[in-house]
DNA sequence: CCCTGATTCGC
DNA sequence: GCGAATCAGG
């Protein structure tokens, strides 16, 4: 989005008159993060916020940007299925999984999988890309990609993530 | 689920 | 500077 003095113009306007951001950002045409992104940068007088922030508190860490996971790339690609699990999110051994630096498939990952149609867990065991990378290969459960100890592990509820990623 | 505005930070 | 991702709340 090009910010032309009459688009600025436009937002002022717009925010002025009270529209909400997304309201805005449709009348504009771009999206409401771009609406609120500007105008917080423009410093137009803020709308009550719905939500609570302790200024002092103890914030997780990152709100906007997750603290980056460069893995999630590659495992992701490792375990598709798991992250199209319903309400779930997926955690992975982080310490298994410090990508290596090309984010396109590492060929030794893919050489690593189990073959497809063998129900072996496919939970990463080691550090993909060096030799000693496996996956842990036992019978996986049923539908999904992992053995019951590792899906235990790898499937928690989308709510309780925060304490457990913290 | 839908919505709201605020904040962070990779680009 | 931009704005998607994420937050937290209704």
């Amino acid at each position: 989005m090009e910010w032309t003095t009459e688009a600025i113009d436009r937002l002022r306007a717009l925010w002025a008159e009270g529209h909400s951001t997304a309201e805005i950002g449709r009348r504009m045409g771009v999206s409401k993060n771009a609406v609120v992104g500007k105008a917080h940068r423009l410093q137009l007088p803020a709308r009550p916020s719905p939500i609570r922030r302790d200024p002092a508190a103890p914030r997780p860490v990152a709100a906007g940007r997750r603290p980056t996971l460069p893995p999630l790339r590659v495992v992701a690609s490792i375990v598709p299925a798991a992250r199209r699990e319903e309400s779930a999110a997926v955690v992975v051994p982080v310490a298994a999984a410090p990508a290596p630096a090309p984010a396109s498939k590492p060929a030794s990952v893919v050489r690593a999988f189990p073959r497809m149609g063998a129900r072996s867990c496919c939970w990463p065991i080691g550090e993909p890309g060096t030799p000693g990378f496996k996956f842990c290969s036992a019978e996986a459960i049923p539908g999904k990609p992992y053995c019951a100890e590792h899906a235990a592990v790898a499937y928690v509820r989308v709510k309780d993530r925060r304490e457990d990623a913290a």
